[in-house]
RNA sequence: GGCGACAUGGCCAAGUGGUAAGGCACCGGUUUGCAAAACCGCUAUUCCCCAGUUCGAAUCUGGGUGUCGCCUCCA
């Protein structure tokens, strides 16, 4: 299995630090408004990659963090004229709505930054021991000029940093590139008591204390969007490997952008769409699969017409679906010599998809051997009399694969009709008994018309709303 | 100014040396009362441009063009 590692620009073979177990860990979320299809990427990315080290058999805990004590917060809580914890706890519960949505399984642990206050102090501490922190006023910086490695992971020399520094020049600081682990407390915003005064932790620092607490010092994989490399992944590293006197990572892993119009997708340059409004504008499953047929590394453009394209293609996956159910149940007793040659082939998709996740997590390479089965299936189960064997065990291959990256998962509707809907469904099926064609076909009109569109298929009629 | 990424058919998108996957859409056919679904066929002598390496390049090298991102909070 090969990943690509942002720290060395090359796929890596996967060695993890402990046969059979992964560690991992991503940032999360900074819960101060509903999250974008931007932020959804590396939720959904990252899920599949989580979803594919256990279905290959490893033990694996994950940790996603919330970012829930930050300027932003504080400045919406002040806008609103309320605390910060009635901010962070909507906005944590309408992520867990949508992060549901999107069929992305809760992460093993999902800690808060206002949870992990004196873990992330105690670090502080043994920085500032180490001589990569030091106190001015009632802050707190880390003194990037000790960490020879500083710069590793984005590849910024530290001089042009300095130079192009648009970073606070501040009197505090000993160098403009130094950065606040903790920073005294100012009126109306909330504070906690440290060794430095009363305070909060600067953004970096919570993450550094959060791996090490859930994880240990060394983890194998930490994963997030590409424009968290420079500064704050830089400053993960400055902080956790400058305490710990070791390795903080193995594997780096970053995901591209979402585009809007070619410009990037972010909440500060106001052009995005959050996953509440395209959800309700596609539906959850289809954003899912919108992500997955791109590699994840590749910037992607976010427009309804590539939705709607997602949309159509996991449409035919759910039909091949449904029909492999129904042949299964309804399906010939008799298995015949092409079908016995089908199953004996179907491994062969289980490799090619192995093959392709193994690559790197290529799910856009994998969802086209998915999609491979699919026109197979549909080919031997549009022949006469296809067996319940043949149906079932295609079935259960193409259960087993979509089931990794977590494409379907049933976004049930509710399905229940209204009698006037029930009754004019009745009367067409009774006129098609009859032949009677043209007043089959006037109610499947009317019924269009009332949202309720009818397809005849060989397993009865399928109702569609829109 | 420094660092980095991307450029494949109408749209989306795999493919990193061996002669262009897959999906959506379109068109033609089969099937179906019709429609839908499904199946078959068709749809890039060609992968931004130029030069080079090679028996052979979308894939490697050099140059160019275009687009985007990071260097400030950002997935």
């Amino acid at each position: 299995m090969k990943l690509y590692n942002t720290m060395t620009h090359n796929k890596e073979t996967f060695v993890p630090i402990e046969a059979g177990k992964v560690k991992m860990y991503a940032c999360g979320p900074t819960v101060y408004n509903f999250f974008h299809i931007g932020n959804a990427r590396p939720l959904i990315m990252f899920d599949v990659l989580r979803r594919y080290f256990e279905y290959r058999g490893f033990d694996v805990t994950y940790v996603q963090n919330f970012t829930d004590i930050d300027d932003k917060i504080i400045n919406r809580a002040n806008e609103e004229g309320v605390s910060c914890e009635e901010i962070t706890g909507k906005y944590i519960d309408e992520y867990w709505v949508d992060a549901r949505g999107l069929g992305v399984h809760d992460a093993t642990f999902q800690p808060k930054a206002t949870e992990n206050v004196p873990e992330i102090i105690a670090l502080i501490e043994t920085l500032i021991k180490n001589g990569f922190a030091y106190q001015s006023g009632n802050d707190v910086y880390y003194r990037t000029a000790a960490f020879t490695d500083y710069g590793k992971l984005s590849r910024q020399p530290l001089e042009e940093l300095q130079a192009g520094a648009r970073v606070d020049v501040s009197e505090a600081k000993e160098n403009p590139v130094d950065f606040a682990l903790w920073k005294g407390t100012k009126p109306g915003e909330p504070y906690w008591n440290s060794p430095w005064g009363q305070g909060r932790p600067g953004w970096h620092i919570e993450c550094s204390a959060m791996a090490n607490r859930y994880l240990g010092k060394t983890i194998d994989i930490h994963a997030g969007g590409q424009d968290l490399i420079f500064p704050h992944h830089e400053n993960e590293i400055a902080q956790s490997e400058g305490a710990n006197g070791c390795e903080f990572v193995r594997y780096w892993l970053h995901n591209g952008f979402i585009s809007i119009d070619k410009v990037k997708m972010s909440k500060s340059l106001g052009n995005f769409f959050t996953v509440r409004e395209a959800a309700e504008a596609y539906g959850y499953e289809n954003i899912r699969m919108f992500m997955l047929m791109s590699h994840y590394r590749s910037p992607m453009n976010y427009s309804g017409d590539v939705l709607i394209q997602a949309k159509s293609a996991l449409e035919r996956i759910k039909t091949a679906k449904s029909s492999l159910e129904f042949i299964g149940e309804n399906g010939s007793d008799v298995l015949k010599d092409n079908e016995r040659e089908f199953i004996a082939s179907l491994p062969r998709y289980r490799e090619r998809f192995i093959e392709a996740m193994d690559d790197d997590f290529n799910t856009a390479d994998a969802i086209s051997v998915i999609f491979e089965l699919v026109r197979e299936s549909n080919s031997l189960a549009a022949e006469t009399e296809p067996s319940k064997d043949f149906a079932s065990s295609a079935l259960k291959m193409l259960n087993e694969l979509v089931d990794v990256l977590g494409l379907i998962y049933g976004e049930k509707a509710d399905d229940s009709l209204n009698a006037e809907v029930e009754e004019l469904i009745d009367a067409r099926q009774k006129a098609r008994a009859d032949k009677n064609w043209a007043e089959a076909d006037a109610i499947r009109d009317k019924l269009h018309e009332m949202g309720i569109t009818l397809k005849d298929t060989p397993q009865g009629v399928v109702i569609e709303r829109s």
